[in-house]
DNA sequence: CCTATTTGACCCAC
DNA sequence: GTGGGTCAAATAGG
């Protein structure tokens, strides 16, 4: 079945300049969509780590990738590490956070952008939502809590922006109109 | 029916 | 050989 042999040559040495990483306790959306390509237990990490990459790596041949990955927790919230490869060479379309598009209507959807974590800083860190909706699936728990509590984990890497706004707002229509 | 996710196997670096 | 990352067939969902 298998014995075809014919594997792709893979690169798993990203330089620290394309690779970074954030915490996060709502990994859902971060501007961009994902399509899930695999799963890995990692060895010394207790949670598996989820393996997510740009849909439109198919279509516009995107290469982002994202790596989504439980963190032990001290028994508060659970968080995620999500750590973030390559940039996108798509468009962000229309998408926008849920949670943006509940606390605020339409005008901070442009602002907002989503895939930035320190969109608002938010003062109120976490809410004790141990009892957040949290869909189980088996290793990953998946907050459904708006709780955008992001901090940088990088070191190095976070010098420059993840993503240079320009290359969404250069469209003459805007890359998302609010209207 | 089409698209997205699941899941085990394959491949490469260490 | 092991661990980490990816592919792709099978499956699930809309």
């Amino acid at each position: 079945m298998y014995g075809n042999g014919k594997r792709k040559s893979l690169k798993t040495s990203w330089s620290k300049q394309e690779t970074w990483s954030i915490a996060t306790t709502s990994p859902y959306d971060d501007g961009h969509q994902w399509r899930k390509y695999g799963h890995k237990t990692i060895k010394n990490a207790k949670y598996p780590k989820n393996y997510y990459r740009c849909v439109f790596r198919d279509k516009q041949g995107c290469l982002a990738k994202k790596t989504v990955q439980r963190v032990d927790t001290f028994g508060d919230s659970p968080r995620f590490s999500v750590e973030y490869r390559a940039t996108h060479t798509c468009k962000t379309i229309d998408v926008v956070l849920p949670s943006v598009m509940e606390s605020a209507p339409k005008e901070a959807s442009v602002h907002a952008s989503g895939f930035r974590c320190t969109l608002e800083p938010q003062e109120n860190h976490l809410s004790p939502l141990a009892h957040a909706a949290i869909e189980a699936q088996d290793e990953g728990l998946w907050i459904s809590d708006q709780a955008q509590d992001c901090e940088l984990l990088g070191s190095d890497m976070m010098a420059t922006e993840p993503w240079d706004l320009d290359m969404f707002l250069e469209d003459d229509d805007g890359w998302y109109n609010v209207q």
